[in-house]
DNA sequence: GTCTATATGGCGATAGAC
DNA sequence: GTCTATCGCCATATAGAC
């Protein structure tokens, strides 16, 4: 047994709870729901991590990471500010899903663990400091108004996608979510006229 | 023992489960923890309703109520479409404890079980309709451009709330909320001038 | 209407064999 | 590294006395 089955293992425990997580949230996660998942054994998840709290902040950093480098590939590329605000906004998403970072923020559990909040507020934080950058930018040239607040705006922007995953939720399908973003898109396109 | 006890207790506990489900959602809360938060027995809350589920749908119910009667009050009142809007936008909210409804869409229970998730879409769908109903008369008035989409626009407004509600507490702050309610009041502002 | 007793099963973890 | 056994506790009721 090289490393190589070692680091499979492990692998597949931090997938297999990254997904539960985003499913049923920390509380709704058992350590053998996860095992089950990750077709892992009781004692290798507890050799490996100490216990559902170390598993799931491992989870939620992984998560974290893939979630900001998703958002730099959208708002990274070519165009104006607003095009990059809008191909980030109407990217293909699992609208129904809901976002895997921002369903954690209803766990107690987790927002009251600092270890466990610490990675989603990073990531929530570096997504709207990305999205402030590519207003003032846009501000800059000349492509938004010089009274736009680059700050509140992606703020806004952010808050958008998070609403509209739980607007969506609520009513059982994308439809509510498409109209945010679209309601969004045309304000903004509004004040840049 | 006339209709007052019966009515006191069966409220007591309908109120608790409200506040628990807000506080810890659906899958984190036990008929143990309601009684106790109800001051009620374990025969008291299995004689008056079925099972947990049973308490959650009039708890929900109830919150839903509430919740669409607290937006009427703020959208019903005097005043121009848009400071209507920004009325119920910057309402006194405890933030960081998050909506209790938008809570409830990250329940996988709850989204389940169609008697759960009903109260939820019709409280928002509600909510949205109110908002759009107050936007398409503000563009009857001249007050926002021909060109906005009033469905969209409410679905925005109600997103950046709920969105607000996230980034707060993943950030552990109302900060973010305060931010996308005014990056949002901005850009409304903005078309409407 | 409310109480206590009891039941089944899952949770989250530990222990020690292999 | 992984397995099985075991643990104490809680979840979600049901049963029947009072």
């Amino acid at each position: 047994m090289g490393t190589v089955e070692w680091v499979e293992t492990v692998e597949r425990l931090i997938r297999s709870t990254q997904e539960l997580l985003w499913e049923r949230g920390y509380v709704g996660t058992s350590p053998k729901a996860i095992q089950a998942a990750a077709e892992a054994g009781q004692g290798s998840m507890y050799h490996h991590f100490a216990g559902k709290a170390e598993l799931a902040r491992a989870a939620i950093e992984r998560s974290g990471a893939e979630l900001t480098e998703a958002a730099e590939q959208e708002l990274a590329g070519p165009g104006t500010a607003t095009e990059r605000i809008v191909r980030y906004l109407r990217r293909d998403r699992e609208v129904l899903r809901g976002c895997r970072m921002g369903r954690l923020t209803a766990d107690p559990d987790v927002m009251a663990d600092p270890a466990l909040r610490a990675p989603v507020a990073e990531a929530f934080g570096r997504i709207r400091a990305r999205l402030a950058d590519i207003i003032a930018e846009g501000k800059r040239d000349g492509e938004f108004p010089a009274g736009l607040d680059p700050v509140a705006t992606a703020a806004a922007v952010a808050a958008v996608l998070q609403g509209g995953y739980v607007l969506a939720r609520a009513a059982g399908e994308d439809d509510p979510f498409e109209l945010a973003v679209q309601g969004l898109v045309h304000l903004l396109e509004g004040v840049s006229a």
